[in-house]
DNA sequence: GCCGTTTTCGGCCCGACTGTTTTCAGTCG
């Protein structure tokens, strides 16, 4: 695996972790790798420049990665490979790895069913659940067959779909190596990459350019691609070293814009747009827009949008949920870009379980051209995070006082992630709450409460008084953890009502409050914070994916609270508490 | 395996829930 980046090093310590984990070793030897490869996947810069450019001791500075990994990546990045992840591999069933995947079966009791039953992929399990095997294991029980059923349920439904955090780059370093050769016109990524979903099952390329290039010799030398399946004069497809498959279509110049229109989707966007072609006696397709024979557009997507009178629409909202309608009549939205943001709103540091210090999130904050960012560390209740009580919270504020009288142009705002806890009450008093600037109140636990319970739970929140933002709302962890049950319009009334803002939480995987939810918030007039919820300031360009959903969610600068520039947003996190209908 | 330090070794993610078992192991957040 030559040049390796980020995600498939990161993939490779992931791989590692689990495997010792199936092995019984060291639980702290295991997190160890774990934490590497969550902060190698969440870094924004690749790992081969930060060796480039500082060496063996640059990999060593980065929180998580000490002497021994930071040796590793090296060899990785050397080498392609690591002798130590080679040797693991053998250990081990290639497939049973995988399984620690499946919620409810962890690495203890996936080693029992491989021992006991003979278990090494997901149809040997399958078949004993099904089969009624399991539940005679001592330890196991019908239960417990029955949670690995429906674990193995969840699982299916997203394997061979990738995280957009994970496919983006991949596609854009494709993208890259085929630019670099010569004859090409234009390359560019189309499909659900380039509409920006949040997980994707392929990557689409599209090149411009003469149908005579050597595109296939180009690609057979990309050190990315693991093989060629299939490879005609127009398609070639590619499977990448980490599984996902990347169809590359070479197409002439005059029908590129068609092309990509066609390619990008989404599919029902595609019939509406051929709809309206055909409507004017014209046709549409991935060759361009025909007048009978002659080819009256197609180079460039805005010349067909134009043609068709309408202005271009942005490959995000291209999903057929009244885009069309609205671009005919002007009124697309003028969607939010990253560099309106001013700040972030849901950060933690090393008070809580962050790695980075308070000095150290304000100064990386400052460098994203920010004006501000809110500390928002965990509250008591969770304490595996070492969330903070009232006396080292009080403790913090003070702290961060004083930092803002040393700083010039940039304030640090005085949060907290509050836990909402099972009965919707918060982690901490009132008036100790009342003292921060932005209080986040989050779900933390009890994510199986029937639907009723969480929504008043959630409903109790927003009505506390104090809390300016709902974190992360429903919970869900892409292709870990699916979402609470929740009555989202009751509780974004309810939002609406108290004047609560309600999070569009960026994290790769959480992605939560998701496209159709921002959508809904924006109808209802509910307010949203897009926020990172770094855990080190490495984390903060993760933004980007915060920005695509709210852009599929139609939000625009004016939606979103951290649009504001310093003063106003302090003006506005408080006048929350003032206006605000209090019932304690 | 990382980290921090009272610097080279000890602490690190603890508490709750679930299911199985009848006092606890495994999993999760």
């Amino acid at each position: 695996m030559p040049d390796p980046n980020n995600q498939e090093i990161a993939q490779i310590l992931t791989e590692i972790a689990s495997i010792l984990e199936i092995q019984a070793e060291n639980p702290f030897r295991i997190r160890a790798y774990r934490k590497a490869s969550l902060v190698i996947a969440n870094l924004a810069k690749p790992l081969s420049i930060v060796y480039q450019e500082e060496g063996e001791k640059g990999l060593e500075n980065l929180p998580g990665i000490g002497k021994n990994i930071a040796q590793k990546i090296v060899e990785i990045l050397e080498t392609g490979g690591l002798a130590q992840y080679q040797q693991l591999q053998q250990e081990i069933p290639p497939q049973l790895l995988h399984l620690v995947d499946i919620r409810g079966l962890g690495a203890i009791r996936l080693r029992t069913l491989h021992e006991k039953l003979g278990i090494n992929n997901l149809d040997d399990l399958k078949k004993a659940a099904n089969g009624g095997k399991i539940r005679q294991l001592p330890g196991f029980g019908e239960k417990s067959e029955e949670n690995i059923i429906k674990g193995v349920t969840d699982y299916e439904k997203h394997v061979g779909r990738y995280l957009l955090v994970r496919a983006l780059p991949y596609a854009q370093e494709l993208v890259d190596y085929i630019r670099q050769m010569s004859g090409v016109a234009m390359v560019e990524m189309a499909g659900s990459v380039r509409r920006r979903r949040e997980t994707v099952a392929d990557l689409d390329i599209l090149v411009a350019g003469k149908p005579d290039i050597p595109l296939y010799n180009h690609l057979k030398g990309y050190n990315k691609i693991k093989e060629i399946p299939a490879h005609g004069e127009t398609k070639i497809t590619l499977v990448m070293e980490m599984g996902i498959q990347s169809d590359v279509r070479l197409l002439a110049p005059e029908s590129f814009g068609a092309g990509m229109l066609y390619f990008t989707g989404s599919k029902q966007h595609n019939i509406a747009l051929r709809r309206r072609a055909l409507e004017r006696g014209w046709k549409l397709s991935e060759y361009g827009l025909f007048s009978g024979e002659k080819r009256i557009a197609g180079v460039t997507e805005e010349e067909i949008f134009r043609i068709l009178d309408l202005p271009f629409i942005p490959p995000e909202l291209r999903e057929d949920q009244g885009e069309i309608e609205a671009a005919e009549s002007g009124r697309l939205p003028r969607l939010i870009r990253q560099e309106d943001l001013k700040g972030d709103l849901h950060d933690h540091t090393n008070h809580s379980d962050g790695y980075h210090s308070l000095e150290q999130m304000a100064e990386a904050a400052k460098n994203m051209g920010y004006q501000y960012l809110a500390i928002t560390d965990h509250s008591k209740s969770q304490t595996q995070a070492r969330g903070l009580d009232e006396n080292r919270l009080l403790q913090q504020i003070e702290q961060i006082d004083q930092l803002n009288a040393n700083l010039k142009d940039f304030r640090v705002l005085k949060g907290m992630e509050v836990d909402i806890l099972k009965d919707g009450s918060l982690d901490l008093p009132v008036e100790v709450l009342q003292k921060l600037d932005c209080v986040v109140g989050s779900i933390h636990s009890y994510f199986n409460q029937p639907k009723e319970e969480t929504t008043a739970r959630m409903i109790k929140a927003i009505r506390s008084g104090v809390v300016n933002i709902i974190g992360h709302p429903t919970a869900r962890l892409l292709q870990e953890r699916e979402p609470v049950e929740l009555d989202m319009l009751e509780v974004m009334k309810a939002a609406k009502k108290q004047g609560v803002v309600m999070e569009l939480n960026a994290h790769g995987n959480r992605l939560d409050l998701h496209d159709a939810h921002c959508h809904l918030a924006k109808e209802l007039g509910v307010k949203i914070s897009i926020s990172t919820d770094s855990h080190n300031c490495l984390q903060l360009p993760v933004i980007q994916y915060g920005i695509s959903t709210a852009r599929r969610g139609w939000l625009e600068a004016g939606d979103v609270i951290n649009t504001l520039p310093g003063d106003e947003l302090l003006k506005f996190l408080r006048g929350q508490r003032k206006d605000r209908d209090t019932q304690f």
